[in-house]
RNA sequence: GCCCAGAUGGCGGAAUUGGUAUACGCGCACGACUCAAAAUCGUGUCUCUUCGGGGAUGUGGGUUCGACUCCCACUCUGGGCACCA
């Protein structure tokens, strides 16, 4: 036999599977069908370390697995490639950003070829490339078609070195993401895409995922933010004017004794007249304006505001005259921009009226706290009772029963809620945490926004036919002074006649979001060289939804957010077939350094996967990483470990020598176990567990000194999904010409599961005392004579045991 | 501050979902082979013990014949959100 020498077999393999087009997709043949999908890389120049290729070692061998129990499987790769730091890079060496992105690729494709993947390469795409980027641009075209597209003055965050806009998603601590600095507001035009109106069906919807980790789906729950409540009107005194508020505790009106409006709030400039401190509550207002929300919070719980002197608000249930302050702690974006202020039964209320010296009126009490007959002799006990508690526990922010309410004292929050929303005409409504996405960066390396501006017919989309529009040639990458994208500096590619009425037009100069390419790629793998359509509704139809989709977990809100929306879209205009993109989801923990940082050029601790590959091989790299630890753990690299696997590998290659042609009895049992487990653990992602059983059956070989041609053969099999290259060689050693991947998956023999005789343990009040041997259907009469006849274990049943306990094939119990 | 996840030997982890805790791998120790070393193979490896047993799954309680697993309180770690009315 010759020695193992992986650098020979993976070589050989890897070409022939090339030359062969193993890997190639047939599809659309009627077949049953796996979706199997990787969150695509953004290729950095920096090249992948050991820690990105975790998912994809999965989803290989989830996929190839599938491809042997007769599946046909789409398992595609690409590029994520448009987005800032392919820019950067561009603006500091003065190279075309393209010139980066395709020299990054082409090493990212280097580093993942040599570990072995069934990718389709047939099927790549690339998010910058203009046969891509003009079906993205397509899709803005129908979301602006259909109102879901729309022009906004408000101000963003806004980056003061870069000179660029940012949405909330770029922000990383209250800085730019990019450079660092402190992030300013300023007023843009930007585009914004309506992702609130789909906020109750994404929502909803994942109820029906499940097949997500229940995690996620909280996350994604509390990113959209539902919270239900009542719009409740407060008139001004002696003016037109009303203030609209937003509260999730309409049962709680009567406490409210005064009202905050959001710095940012219009009614402040119609009531101009009327406030007398003009001046001061300006002052606050710019003060505000200039401070990020990360400001506001860097200076703590600490509540600022200003009183509106001259104007009051009159309670709508009371009548009664309250006073109206502006706050930041108010936000100008969620409800209604003004609430009205409870400090009884609200934490921040409470701190602010604290500060302000303004009244607490409790008006809940918790269910069951006091005797409630009380009330009725006498009310001002209850309500001293009331303020004794909030002076000692803080506001009570639980339901309970009202109380100081007038006709609506004594009844269960729920209850209230409607009566009193219903009392001052107020609505029964709902209201989102999720905020629309701001859809346009004004940046050069990013999809042009499809939009002609015409003084006469405003926004006019380019037609279809003239798609895509292509990114020009520039001289400089810099956003401009102003903030305009480097695209506004092209006179001839500014400058273009409008597509409506045929007079003077103006081309929209900013670009998309790194997002957009990234919202709907998984569509275009099912036909990525139709130039007629977006794809063929046959091939979508047989391919989508993704069936297994695998990425990190820190995408949990943001990309799978913004993909599921663009989705639901496509699906509301008859594009795709289904109603969500994505049935099963996995998040990939972490590869951590092995000094437990992350892995970072800026620590030096990065380990390079060529390296890997080049020492112990791909298989061992591929091997090591399922069985590290569970798929979703964050695990720190552990060279050590990596070396287990290897001489797992090497005693697997030394099989060879063991094989004999009558199959060994004595592995039957083992044999048909492990085929058993690693097929049920791939299929639920344990592949550590499944890697495991298989150096038991491999200890179980060696124990037994030989293996049968058939045994070792079925071994080969199920090996082949983890270690591709080996498992290859040893087929072909077995004098087999066609691929061990596109053999058949070997089924396990339920009858040769069971052992005929198990150890079960024996319990004596709780302690486990020994174990005996019987079969695994054994009755408890005989099971209780074979432990009464046992040396070690008849002494403890000399006397008769109160309660016996028997689970057949697991334990018996005596309760003495 | 709130939400989510987690804590098991020297290390990564396993535990049929309430049924013999520590599988598998690493590391370590001893032995075989060798002039020697590496590689390989074998044996051992939670802990205390008066050798009968006792104690251990972050801490303290509880439910149960039986708890890593369920319940309550707390500590710590990781992630997410952050003045969300």
């Amino acid at each position: 036999m010759k020695p193992y020498d992986h650098k020979e077999i993976e070589k050989k393999w890897q070409d022939r599977w090339a030359t062969d087009n193993l890997y190639k997709t047939e599809g659309e043949v009627g077949q049953k069908k796996k979706y199997v999908l990787d969150m695509f890389p953004y290729p950095s120049g920096e090249g992948l370390h050991v820690g990105h290729p975790k998912g994809y070692i999965a989803t290989d061998v989830y996929s190839r697995f599938q491809r042997m129990k007769g599946y046909a499987v789409l398992h595609p790769m690409g590029w994520d490639a448009f987005g800032l730091p392919a820019e950067n890079y561009a603006i500091k060496t003065k190279t075309h950003p393209r010139i980066a992105v395709e020299k990054n690729i082409a090493r990212y494709k280097s580093q993942l070829s040599k570990i072995g993947f069934n990718y389709d390469w047939s099927r790549e795409i690339n998010t910058t490339d203009p046969e891509y980027y003009k079906w993205t641009q397509w899709i803005f075209l129908k979301l602006f078609e259909k109102g879901l597209a729309y022009q906004s003055f408000e101000p963003i965050n806004w980056c003061p070195s870069c000179q660029t806009g940012l949405a909330n998603e770029d922000l990383e601590g209250g800085v730019c993401e990019r450079c660092g600095s402190a992030v300013e507001q300023k007023a843009m035009r930007q585009w914004v895409l309506k992702i609130r109106e789909y906020a109750d069906r994404l929502l909803d919807d994942l109820e029906t995922l499940d097949k997500w980790p229940e995690h996620i789906k909280e996350m994604q729950r509390h990113w959209i933010g539902k919270s239900e409540g009542a719009e409740i009107e407060f008139k001004i005194k002696d003016q037109e004017q009303a203030i609209k508020v937003f509260t999730t505790r309409p049962d709680t009106l009567y406490g409210a004794t005064y009202l905050v409006l959001s710095p940012e709030h219009t009614l402040l400039d119609t009531l101009r007249e009327s406030i007398q401190n003009q001046k001061e509550v300006n002052t606050y207002r710019e003060q505000a304006k200039s401070k990020s929300e990360i400001e506001r919070v860097a200076e703590g719980k600490e509540k600022t505001g200003v009183l509106l002197e001259g104007v009051l608000a009159v309670h709508p249930a009371t009548q009664e005259e309250i006073p109206i302050y502006i706050a930041d702690y108010v936000l100008a974006h969620y409800g209604t921009g003004a609430i009205m202020a409870v400090p009884a039964h609200d934490e921040r209320d409470f701190a602010f009226a604290k500060k302000f010296n303004l009244p607490v009126k409790p008006v809940i009490l918790p269910d069951g706290f006091v005797d409630f007959d009380l009330f009725i002799e006498s009310q001002e006990k209850i309500e001293a009772f009331a303020q004794k508690h909030i002076e000692k526990h803080g506001p009570y922010l639980g339901n309970g029963k009202t109380i100081n309410s007038d006709t609506f004292s004594l009844l269960e929050s729920s209850d209230a809620k409607k009566k009193i929303t219903a009392f001052v005409s107020g609505k029964i409504t709902n209201t989102y945490r999720l905020q629309d996405w701001v859809f346009s960066r004004q940046r050069y390396w990013g999809e042009p926004i499809p939009i002609i501006h015409c003084d006469t017919c405003g926004a006019v989309p380019v037609p279809e036919k003239d798609l895509p529009v292509r990114l020009p040639e520039v001289e400089h990458y810099e956003p401009t002074g102003t903030g305009e994208s480097p695209l506004a500096g092209i006179a001839e590619w500014v400058n273009v006649t409008c597509p409506h009425c045929g007079g003077g037009g103006k081309r929209e100069t900013n670009t998309m979001p790194q997002w957009a390419g990234s919202c709907w790629y998984y569509l275009r793998y099912v036909d990525p060289h139709n130039n007629e359509k977006i794809f063929d509704p046959k091939r979508e139809k047989y391919w989508n939804p993704v069936d297994v989709y695998v990425g990190g977990a820190e995408h949990a809100t943001r990309h799978l957010i913004y993909a599921r929306f663009w989705h639901k879209f496509l699906y509301d205009i008859n594009v795709v077939s289904s109603a969500e993109p994505f049935t099963e989801l996995h998040s990939v923990g972490l590869i951590e350094a092995e000094d437990g940082r992350k892995m970072s050029k800026r620590w030096g601790n990065v380990i390079n996967p060529d390296d890997i590959v080049e020492n112990v091989g791909a298989d061992s790299l591929r091997a090591y990483e399922m069985f590290m630890g569970p798929f979703e753990n964050a695990i720190a690299w552990s060279t050590n470990g990596l070396v287990g696997t290897r001489r797992f590998i090497e005693k697997v290659w030394r099989m060879q020598t063991l094989v004999t042609d009558a199959p060994v009895e004595a592995l039957e049992t083992i044999l048909h176990q492990t085929l058993k487990k690693v097929g049920d653990d791939i299929e639920s992602f344990k592949f550590n567990t499944a890697m495991s059983q298989m150096m038991i059956f491999l200890n179980a070989v060696e124990k037994e000194g030989t293996i049968g041609r058939e045994q070792f053969e079925a071994f080969v099999k199920i090996l082949a999904p983890f270690t591709p290259h080996i498992a290859e060689e040893l087929w072909e050693n077995l004098s087999y010409t066609q691929s061990v991947h596109l053999e058949e998956w070997p089924k396990h023999d339920e009858s040769k599961v069971v052992l005929d005789e198990v150890e079960i343990a024996v319990q004596i009040d709780g302690k486990t005392r020994g174990t005996v041997l019987v079969s695994p259907t054994a009755p408890e009469d005989e099971v209780i004579t074979i432990v009464s006849n046992n040396e070690k274990l008849k002494k403890y049943l000399e006397t008769l045991p109160k309660k016996v306990i028997y689970r057949a094939g697991k334990i018996i119990s005596f309760v003495l």
